[in-house]
DNA sequence: ATAATTCAGACAAATTCTATCCTGATTAAA
DNA sequence: TTTAATCAGGATAGAATTTGTCTGAATTAT
């Protein structure tokens, strides 16, 4: 039960962004600055985009930025954009895709844990991250 | 972020052996009411065997039961013996997986998730589990 | 126009998931 | 002792997902 790598790049480039929330950066920068690859990060980037955390800006001096102030995008946003839905287990997001979710009693245990694992997920903003990396 | 299919079936099998601790019982009788098929169940409980949550019994009348008591048995027992630590980040079950640990501001927040889903599946035993079903 | 940059989609290698099947070992019972 | 039932362990394999790469088109500042 993890969430992928992809994932993780996302939140890094996100932070990242958030370190100076008014300039347009270039993947490539971000890339290198946070170790990830190069075209990987860019097909995060437009996913990002399309869900509507950064805002692309194309040709010569573009790259991306925020869409909105740090303390607006929490983890879940970006855990969600990219892995979708945190499920924790399949029926948790949907009963009909288990034949037994009627009479099962395991089945309200996934649901109960998935709430509190995306509020604890949605509880964490990026403007608080970067005010604990300021503090180093 | 979701257990994987197999995961779900060691918790209904587990579920079905806890709902009459003593009685030995088979992979097919098992695999027919639990709704797994029969050949992946097997090698399940080749797991499940090892990790010390049911014992075996060869030759006629073999089949399996639970190692111990179901109120012994969390869902966290399950879930590692089958999918491994309930990582929810790789750097939460090992820093060192990840060159930007020392100064990752969002490492100490998977750590504390993880040991958050990890404490709820520890609490949660089969014991519990099978009173509810009996509410029925 | 030109150069720089993202966008969109096709492509693909590696890994993991979801099984199945076969052979051999073990055991209870006839 | 023989036989049938049952698990153990390993090989195999298709499907899905993960983890990327590459290319050409669109866009924009200069
Ligand atoms: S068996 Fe229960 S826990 Fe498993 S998928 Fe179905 S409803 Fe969910
Ligand atoms: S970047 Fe931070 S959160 Fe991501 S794996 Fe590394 S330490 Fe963990």
């Amino acid at each position: 039960m993890e969430i992928t790598r992809e994932t993780d790049y996302a939140v890094r480039c996100i932070l990242h962004l958030s370190e100076s929330p008014e300039e347009i950066k270039m993947v490539d920068g971000i890339a290198k600055t946070r170790l990830i690859p190069k075209s990987f990060l860019s097909k995060i980037l437009q996913k990002l985009t399309k869900s509507g955390i950064v805002k692309s800006y194309r040709g010569v001096k573009g790259g991306f930025k925020l869409a909105r102030k740090p303390e607006e995008i929490s983890l879940l946003d970006v855990v969600e954009a990219i892995d979708g839905p945190v499920a924790i287990n399949r029926c948790a997001v949907d009963k009909r895709l288990c034949d037994l979710s009627s009479m099962c009693v395991v089945h309200p245990i996934w649901v109960e844990l998935r709430k509190d694992v995306e509020n604890r997920l949605k509880n964490c903003n990026f403007s608080e991250l970067i005010k604990l990396s300021s503090m180093k």
